[in-house]
DNA sequence: CGGTTAGATTGATGAACTTCGATATAGAAA
DNA sequence: TTTCTATATCGAAGTTCATCAATCTAACCG
């Protein structure tokens, strides 16, 4: 014999019966909020930036380079991709507020924005 | 005048010629390590399981249900999906060691696999 | 001015992903 | 056994993504 908290009410209407209620009943709504659909999208945005091996590479080389900066030419051999690719991962990763731009003469310098690694953790402890 | 740390070497080979160290040069191999290949790809597997709304509903629904837990039923209402799509969701999140299932009779039941947003966290604090 | 260089943008290609309907499996009840 | 129910798996359709070659832009230099 199978205990069970319920499930008995797929495919019906969102208010819940009496009858219902008395069941085997179903599908408790949850005790505790969760996100809604905007800011799951608003987070799942900042993890997709993340979701690439050669993004988290670029992230790691910034992170660990002299100044805490590094410009393209920099971040195209280590990563073995073509500069175009890297431009655009990089910008994948300015777009998501993690990384700055910052642009010097014909360089364009790279660096974490502060407080971009501690904000994205947190959405995570937070869902 | 600009001043710059280096970046002449678009398009050479790898040995750095004494030639090319005095020069303008460029590119300090940066100052800390970074992570290799295989790390980059380890860690941007779990990013990619975080990098869907609907994923990042399943574990906010998870996580805030009585009990810590919620079978598929409980799940797929509440992201207008359809129940092959919520597990295949469920089974990404799984592979990716975030949630733990378990079979009771004919209802899984899944929950947060204790530890792991912490150590998902740490993933992204340690770059 | 023209020439050179760093970086961004565009367009195309192939791979990966999300979603669904249909089907399969496994357990419980009759 | 047969039937029903919860979930998983399969196959296909449409979309998004990573990458590259080619091109464009902007800044420097002569």
């Amino acid at each position: 014999m199978y205990v069970h908290n319920g499930c008995m009410n797929s495919g019906r209407t969102l208010e819940l019966t009496p009858v219902d209620a008395a069941t085997d009943a179903c599908c408790e709504p949850s005790g505790q909020p969760t996100i809604d659909t905007y800011e799951a999208q608003l987070r799942a945005s900042v993890f997709k930036a993340l979701a690439d091996p050669n993004r988290l590479r670029l992230l790691s080389i910034v992170k660990g380079s002299e100044g805490g900066e590094a410009c393209v030419c920099d971040l195209t051999e280590p990563l073995s991709l073509g500069q175009p690719t890297v431009s655009h991962h990089l910008k994948i990763l300015v777009d998501a507020g993690l990384l700055h731009r910052e642009k010097r003469g014909t360089w364009a310098y790279y660096s974490l924005v502060p407080g971009a690694i501690e904000r994205t953790t947190g959405l995570l402890e937070s869902l």
